[in-house]
DNA sequence: TGCCCGATTAACT
DNA sequence: GTTAATCGGGCAA
């Protein structure tokens, strides 16, 4: 059985948090699967939306960490973002993409397609296939209908720049599983970066 | 109040 | 490769 992240996996650096999250497992409702993609938003980052302080948008951002913050995008889609770091710090790491293990048949039907790769491939994807949607801004990450379960074993993870972004775009904020087919975009090669890499 | 634009997606050519 | 769909936040006036 795999072990449930708990809430001070979360009260780290958005750099820590983001990479330490490819591999696990969220599962939203029972749906969900493999996280293979995040990007990391932190306060000081102009294309974070806490950059300019505390709205009524934002607000769950410069809360706790171990909390979702749910956002509309686009005036269409629903984008899920973990809160991270200590009280106040105001980041948070944008779920991007899952590889779908759990509850694929009521995710193909939410998302009208039969391909797993176009199931949970985006940030907005992910989100009408689990079911996420404004309502659940605000959520405990710790308590049902979510479920993280932290990955079993080492996993190969590549740092680039984020995408949908014009602010700080260079930033090599984004984060994957190495050679995963469950990506929003691939990583380019010539893009890639060194980090740190995971235990 | 009005205007611009975005952490996107899908359907085009 | 391009572009329409669609709407709330943020800021200027």
């Amino acid at each position: 059985m795999p072990k449930r992240i708990k809430r001070t996996f979360f009260s780290r650096s958005v750099h820590e948090v983001a990479p330490d999250l490819i591999g696990a497992t969220l599962l939203f409702a029972s749906l969900g699967g493999r996280i293979v993609e995040v990007e990391a938003y932190h306060h000081t980052d102009p294309a974070a939306h806490s950059f300019r302080g505390e709205t009524a948008r934002n607000a769950v951002m410069f809360g706790p960490p171990g909390y979702a913050y749910v956002y509309r995008s686009y005036g269409m889609h629903w984008c899920l973002n973990f809160v991270c770091e200590p009280k106040g710090s105001a980041s948070a790491v944008l779920i991007r993409a899952l590889e779908p293990t759990a509850g694929i048949a009521t995710m193909r039907r939410r998302r009208g397609v039969a391909d797993e790769r176009l199931l949970c491939s985006g940030p907005g994807r992910l989100c009408q296939a689990l079911g996420i949607i404004g309502k659940h801004n605000g959520l405990p990450l710790e308590e049902a209908p979510f479920a993280i379960f932290a990955r079993k074993g080492p996993v190969e993870v590549v740092a680039g720049p984020r995408i949908g972004i014009t602010k700080a775009a260079e930033k090599p904020w984004r984060y994957g599983l190495k050679g995963s087919r469950f990506l929003s975009k691939p990583f380019s090669p010539a893009a890639i970066v060194p980090h740190r890499p995971p235990r």
